[in-house]
RNA sequence: GGGCGCGUAGCUCAGUGGGAGAGCACUACGUUGACAUCGUAGGGGUCGCUGGUUCAAUCCCAGCCGCGCCCA
């Protein structure tokens, strides 16, 4: 069969994956020795929903890279593969879809359908990335392929997700509690704090005057530095600052510094919010924190503790009450009594009255004529009033104070909207008790990163750690697993009529349960058994108790809580849900823990974290052993590559254009530890032609009838040429071992590079070519034995990184029991196949070669003639080398003849090499003054390098301080150079003669 | 404000306490039977700046300048 020119990548890359795949290559255990040691790597499960971006090229090439060593070894290898279900990036996907069909909502079609029409789209869309992977080469083990949410709570993926929650809320780890989460109002959820991007945008700072009640009047003082007094005179307001002025209608209080003398006279009395109906107007207190800084601003600040997380925090401090102003659209509440009523009732508790959170909760502060505003539109108006009535701080040209400023904004990092902090009843984790296992475990090096630098960022955030907030107010996803009953004191509930959970103002009893049933049997233990017990599965949640007339079949309606959990909860099980847990399964006792995860840097909060909370807490042992952070793909500009920046380069697309090899190679070649990558495609287009190289070195052999010998020994060779290529070949297979055991993926790339093109394809092959072509037939026979195993360990050796171009040529190579994907991995070592002779024949003859090339090209000496050489001074270990190695020089100098000389002939350019002056003689041809130029040349670079050399060797200092073998390396540096310089010198003087 | 990182050839990036590297781009030459997705030869860098440690600094330390990211 003849090759052709080049790889046909898009033919035969799907053919070899579909061939691997049939042959079950990649499933748990093949190609596992007896007796192998697990070796396991957990995918990052991607977006159900999403496609393959560059970041998941690199990561995913990386980890092939390391499971198809490992599996090519002999180990027990697993790469476990998956998808996530991404609560909301999912729902956003649906709703976006319905929208744009002009279908209904998702209220409109109600829970079960939207959920039904959500796992369709799962359903249609979610091989997609799996089949991306493939197109990378991603030797996944595809029949495990895991998803986080099951269809139903009896599926094993969510069952484990319930278990966690069940076990966690009976160990106190989870609660439910009404805090100030952040709320994201385009989706109507809460989302967790990692999912908020705080961005600096232009904001304004508004500076208001709020009146003191009753007309009061205080004497402000501000002193300078030294404690001179700069100004003075009598307020009767206090001034505060905001860039959200619409909040001020919930504002419980004005709260200063405990040190600030400015205000020390007024702490304790009231002062007035200055919007809304005059006659209605809000008294709050004035009050001392640690919060505000005096130093900025006015040194006062706005409490409005149901909006703002410094200010819930001085609220809960100072018993300040937190007046919640929105809704779930973030559009000002429009909901209960009018304003009147509603002011009064905040003025009753203010003035001591008792009030229960959810009784806070439901008062409405905002005045009747912002109801139903959007927040920004409220602003607008409420800054409008303000002003309007002459309550700005004015500036020094008396008009209101307003400062353009950027200030920090929160947003959803999915919908890109401004997240409101929202007083909100929700699911929380216990974080801080989960971390303190995850903390010790990477302290004491149980799970060490790479690098390790990133360490410090798993500590700081675990060390700072917050309640995790894991519920949300979607559909898709695990449902939380717990049921609400109306609470029983002895024969009294808390209330007598069936009540949507939704608006629930009495207690509550939960029951948290692991199914339905679990549920009923709790509820009939609590409320006792001559109660029927009934779910309420509809999307209106009541709950209640039935009392028919004969109370014959009395009735308790529980609930299930409507939420779902956070994505991440259930992501964070992954190293144990995937092998089956929480069944005891043979997997999960083989690959539990796994052994390195692959991720990038962004994700340590969110995923790896929480994997080694879970891990740690559910499994007794963390989920791996290593962590390799690898590098972030960015743009030119050093940007995340992301679709509103429209700076993406798509990784199919690149696959399409210059084959998976290529972008695995350069993804690999540019993943050096520690370092952020911006992708240049001329490097794709590089590889690209390195495959080609790789190819046509195959092609080469197979013309030459370069055949693999079974049984070939790799040290049986006497060619140089041949010993030094067998020596080489294991120098790379040490460098491609070291380099990938520490995730130096790069260093292994280079390497792999640097040794197929730059020795095999280059030297290698032009030095065999004059044994394969020439008569010595037990040469040719030795040497078409030894390119067939140089290329083959060079396909095995670079397969880990380019599957498949090289199983293709593996397999056209010759007839083999195995495909390459389960090849032998190679345990030569240099110190087993190198020849320290053959290495220096060959560095020798390389020399001798590329000096002169260079001086034929620098003397213009036509390139395709062969001209003679003759070798003055070679002493008997260099003439014997020449003998050896005589035959390459001529080929790949292009020399006619090489002899021996006791003096140099005239008028020949002349080349100083190790233990031989070597002479070109161009009489005729040679350009006089230009060999002299050359010459000089040559002897000013080196008189320049011994000039330092000298110096520093006559440095006493150096000589005694530094280390006995730099000192004598230089020593045999200098030697050298002035060996080749005392050579090039006598090449002057003769050329001086001549002239 | 706290933390992390970067600044090396025109571009994209490796690298190391002791002789500055790769790929691409560039220049000249070359169709020698594996490969023009190639070959040969070559040009190109005060390794951001300033100090310090050291016999020796692109590398270690400090400061500065410029840039990026994360957290508050």
């Amino acid at each position: 069969m003849t090759m052709e020119k080049t790889f046909d990548a898009a033919e035969a890359e799907p053919r070899l994956y579909a061939r691997w795949e049939r042959e079950g290559c990649f499933r748990a255990g093949a190609n596992a020795r007896p007796g192998a040691e697990p070796y396991a790597i957990m995918i990052p499960p991607p977006n159900v929903t999403g496609s393959l971006h560059m970041g998941h090229a690199l990561n995913n090439t990386l980890q092939d890279i390391l499971i198809r060593r490992k599996r090519m070894q002999g180990f027990d290898v697993l790469w476990q593969p998956g998808q996530d279900h991404a609560g909301i990036a999912t729902q956003m996907v649906v709703e976006r879809a319905l929208a744009q069909a002009g279908e209904p909502g998702r209220r409109e079609m109600g829970r079960e359908a939207f959920v039904e029409r959500v796992w369709r789209q799962k359903d249609s869309s979610g091989d997609t990335i799996i089949n991306q992977l493939k197109r990378l080469g991603a030797s996944c083990d595809w029949s495990r392929n895991a998803f986080t949410l099951g269809r139903t709570d009896e599926d094993q993926m969510s069952r484990a997700v319930i278990r966690v929650f069940k076990q966690l809320y009976d160990e106190g780890l989870i609660y439910r509690g009404k805090r100030l989460v952040n709320w994201d109002p385009h989706f109507e959820t809460a989302i967790s704090d990692l999912e908020v991007e705080n961005v600096e945008v232009e904001g304004h700072m508004w500076h208001f005057k709020y009146p003191l009640a009753g007309g009061e009047t205080y004497d402000y003082v501000e002193k300078d530095a030294d404690g001179n007094v700069t100004l003075r005179e009598t307020r009767d307001y206090i001034a505060i600052a905001t860039t959200r002025p619409e909040t001020m209608l919930g504002d419980g209080a004005v709260a200063v510094h405990p040190s600030d003398e400015r205000y020390a006279a007024i702490v304790g009395k009231l002062c007035e919010i200055p919007v809304g109906p005059k006659e209605h107007r809000r008294l709050i207190p004035i009050i001392t924190d640690e919060y505000p800084d005096p130093a900025f601003g006015s040194g006062a600040v706005k409490i409005t503790g149901a909006h703002d997380f410094n200010d819930y925090g001085v609220a809960k401090r100072g018993g300040i009450p937190c007046f919640r102003l929105m809704d779930t659209k973030a559009a000002m509440r429009a909901d209960g009594a009018p304003y009147a009523e509603e002011v009064a009732k905040a003025k009753a508790i203010r003035e001591g009255g008792a009030a229960s959170e959810a009784e806070i909760d439901a008062i409405n502060l905002v005045p009747d004529e912002y109801r139903g505003l959007d927040r920004f539109d409220c602003r607008k108006r409420v800054v409008a009033a303000i002003t309007g009535e002459g309550l700005a701080v004015t500036g020094p040209d008396g008009a209101p104070l307003v400062e353009n400023k950027p200030i920090m904004q929160p947003f959803g990092d999915r919908s890109k909207v401004v997240i409101e902090p929202m007083l909100t009843d929700q699911w929380f984790v216990d974080a801080a008790t989960l971390a303190k296992p995850a903390l010790a475990a990477v302290r004491d090096g149980r799970t060490t990163f790479h690098p390790e630098n990133w360490s410090k960022t798993y500590f700081q955030w675990l060390e700072n750690i917050e309640p995790w907030c894991i519920s949300r107010q979607l559909w898709w996803g695990h449902r939380v697993p717990v049921y609400y009953g109306p609470e029983r004191d002895g024969e009294n509930f808390g209330f007598s009529l069936n009540s949507s959970l939704d608006a629930v103002q009495f207690k509550l009893k939960l029951f948290c349960a692991e199914t339905e049933a679990e549920a009923i049997e709790q509820a009939k233990a609590y409320y006792g058994s001559e109660w029927q017990i009934k779910i309420n599965r509809s999307d209106d949640k009541r709950i209640g108790i039935s009392l028919p007339e004969d109370r014959s079949r009395n009735t308790i309606t529980i609930a299930r809580d409507p939420d779902v959990l956070d994505t991440w909860f259930s992501s964070a099980l992954w190293p144990f849900s995937t092998l089956g847990w929480p069944d005891e399964t043979p997997e999960l006792n083989r690959y539990y823990p796994t052994s390195v995860l692959s991720t990038g840097f962004d994700i340590i909060f969110f995923w790896v974290a929480r994997m080694m909370m879970m891990g740690l807490h559910f499994q007794k042992d963390v989920p791996f052993s290593d962590v390799y952070i690898h590098a972030l793909v960015r743009d030119e500009q050093g940007r995340k590559m992301s679709k509103s920046l429209g700076n993406v380069i798509d990784p199919i697309t690149l696959i399409d254009q210059y084959g998976a090899d290529a972008v695995r190679m350069t993804l690999a070649a540019m993943a050096s530890m520690g370092r952020d990558l911006k992708l240049d495609v001329s490097r794709v287009e590089g590889y690209r032609n390195f495959s080609t190289k790789l190819w046509n070195a195959a092609r080469f052999c197979e013309m030459n009838g370069c055949a693999l010998v079974p049984g070939f020994d790799p040290k049986s060779p006497r060619e140089p040429v041949n010993r030094w290529i067998v020596g080489e070949t294991a120098r790379l297979r040490e460098a491609m071992d070291a380099a990938i055991d520490a995730y130096r993926f790069n260093d292994a790339a280079n390497a792999a590079y640097a040794h197929v093109w730059g020795v095999l394809c280059d030297w290698y092959v032009e030095c065999a070519k004059p044994l394969l072509q020439g008569d010595d037939g037990p040469a040719k026979e030795e040497t078409r034995a030894t390119a067939a195993w140089a290329l083959d360990q060079a396909l095995i050796l670079l397969h880990p990184i380019m599957p498949f171009v090289t199983e293709e040529l593996y397999g056209a190579l010759a007839p083999r029991e195995r495909l390459l994907v389960h090849a032998d991995w190679p345990t030569w070592t240099a110190a087993d196949l190198a020849d320290a002779e053959a290495d220096a024949d060959m560095g020798w003859a390389i020399a001798a070669i590329e000096a002169t090339r260079s001086a034929r090209a620098e003397m213009n000496v036509n390139p395709g003639a062969q001209i003679p050489l003759v070798a003055v001074g070679a002493d008997a270990a260099t003439a014997a080398r020449l003998a050896r190695v005589g035959p390459l020089l001529a080929r790949l100098a292009r020399l006619s003849s090489i002899e021996h000389a006791d003096a140099a002939p005239k008028g020949a350019v002349t080349l100083a090499v190790q233990g031989a002056t070597l002479c070109l003689p161009l009489a005729g041809v040679i350009d006089i003054a230009a060999e002299g130029a050359r010459l000089e040349k040559a002897l000013g670079k080196l008189d320049k390098e011994r000039a330092g050399l000298e110096a520093k060797l006559a440095n006493p200092a150096f000589v005694e301080k530094a280390k006995p073998e730099v000192v004598e390396k230089e020593r045999a540096r200098l030697a050298a150079l002035a060996e080749e310089a005392g050579k090039l010198a006598a090449a002057q003087a003769r050329l001086a003669e001549l002239a």
